[in-house]
DNA sequence: GCAATAGTGTCTCTTAGACAGTATGAG
DNA sequence: CTCATACTGTCTAAGAGACACTATTGC
């Protein structure tokens, strides 16, 4: 910010601030996107909602929306603004946002888009955040919106999402994958307390890999406050039979130390 | 990009861009700051400039500048536009930013930073890059900036730096620490070709940390594709004797496996 | 009873940490 | 000659992959 320096080059901070004028230069807007990730029917699916006006009208595309100040002129944070986009159309109550360690919803930010022609309208830079949420419930498309749908991501590679929405999807695909190797992240797309059963499922769903549950066990109950005994069991065995399993749940780990890792031949890149 | 469309609710596309006004919303402007390191004498360093003009004239910051359009009206990309940066102040050419193999300069995106209020004179988001490059000239300030130098890092903290790039600088600091373990990033602190000495010092600088020599080289020797062997040596020994060391080039791995880590009871937090 | 799931144990191979030891060469 | 540095080797403990085995319980 040292250059470039939109400044008319008086040297009182106040007198310049009061002549500064915003309008002068080139507009520009900035979106916020979302990535929310859920697992249903034990396939990773991402919220996604059809365009009800232009441009890309009727396309899929992340929900998102811009930038911009309240009615009383004051600008959410970024973090404020895509939260707002998860409480409009996903259902999701805004108290699982607040407390970043209930078992509510993961909320990262994932990276800034800004290529020139990323959107037809004008120049638009896209700060994109990535979400996790245990199962939800069938989406309400917004404002703007005509449909709200989970949609499995083995499913994306065959639509073509508006913007550069295929660019966001696979940044955050890929740093999904890869954060479960070396953060507890697994634990956001589950309740508050789970058995290692279905924590192995998140695993194997979003990596696309069968795990060996003897050693998925002894890894997560060895990474270090990665999970805490309840005391507590399931109420019944599973479908077909078999025992009670214990319920677990996360612990304050930040960082699993040792990481989960994939399979060494199937090495992500992040 | 769903919700709050700011759309006429026509239905055809051309029609619709043709009638867009972006300049009928609240403004808002996009800067572009970069938290570039480098190694000087064992210290690592951040190229930080004094400002020359309000906001926070005359004090420190990140390099950095808005986006906005060239002469021609085109925006560039966010990457170019942090890329302008180290040409413009650190002294770098344009060339070594381009072959991102070449042993020239590694840029990264950050992320972005949006708390309102966080620029006095308007709402601004700033997508910050993260870049390291080896030990460069001393630095030339650019336009709007009356100083530039190259700080130590461990100096930093008696250094309010203006508007947030104190948080910028903390996340661009630990995300270099991490990554040392899980990338080949080092060597980009590092000329084309180097010794493992060289390397070490590199980790042991960033992370504060002395290593075993012997253990670290094997860790390096050992991570796939992270060394090659030029099959040179140095000149002569160290300035205080001992054998003439081997030069290595960095390999073409983007990921270390098995990774570099640092002491576990100093585990990094990403 | 069958079959699927929960959970334990064990064997082997690899790697990490710690550090001893040898060779080189600038001052 | 001295001593910091380059480089090799060794010992031990711990973890990873593979898989055998027991226990529980819904249908």
């Amino acid at each position: 910010m040292s250059d470039e320096t939109q400044s008319t080059g008086r040297t009182n901070e106040e007198a310049f601030l009061a002549a500064y004028d915003p309008r002068a230069y080139t507009p520009l807007a900035v979106t916020v996107d979302v990535a929310l990730f859920t697992i249903r029917a034990r396939a990773l699916c991402v919220l996604a909602v059809r365009r009800a006006n232009p441009p890309f009208a009727g396309h899929w595309c992340l929900p998102g929306g811009f930038l911009r100040p309240d009615d009383d002129g004051r600008f959410p944070t970024l973090a404020q603004a895509a939260a707002a986009r998860l409480v409009a159309e996903a259902g999701i109550n805004a108290d699982a946002l607040e407390g970043s360690d209930a078992p509510g919803v993961h909320l990262e930010q994932l990276g800034s888009y800004g290529d020139p022609g990323r959107d037809p309208r004008m120049a638009v830079v896209s700060v994109a955040y990535l979400a996790f949420a245990p199962n939800l419930p069938d989406p309400t498309p917004g404002a703007g919106a005509t449909e709200a749908v989970w949609m499995p991501v083995a499913q994306t590679s065959e639509i073509h999402l508006a913007f550069d929405h295929d660019q966001i999807l696979a940044d955050a695909l890929a740093r999904t994958r890869g954060k479960l190797e070396y953060t507890p992240l697994a634990t956001a797309f589950l309740p508050g307390s789970f058995t290692i059963g279905e924590l192995q499922a998140v695993y194997e769903t979003v990596w696309g890999e069968k795990l060996i549950s003897s050693d998925f066990r002894r890894k997560v109950r060895h990474a270090k406050d990665f999970l805490f005994l309840t005391g507590r069991t399931t109420d019944r065995g599973g479908d077909r039979g078999g025992p009670r399993a214990e319920l677990f749940r996360a612990g304050p780990a930040r960082l699993l130390y040792p990481p989960i890792l994939a399979a060494a031949n199937e090495r992500l890149v992040r």
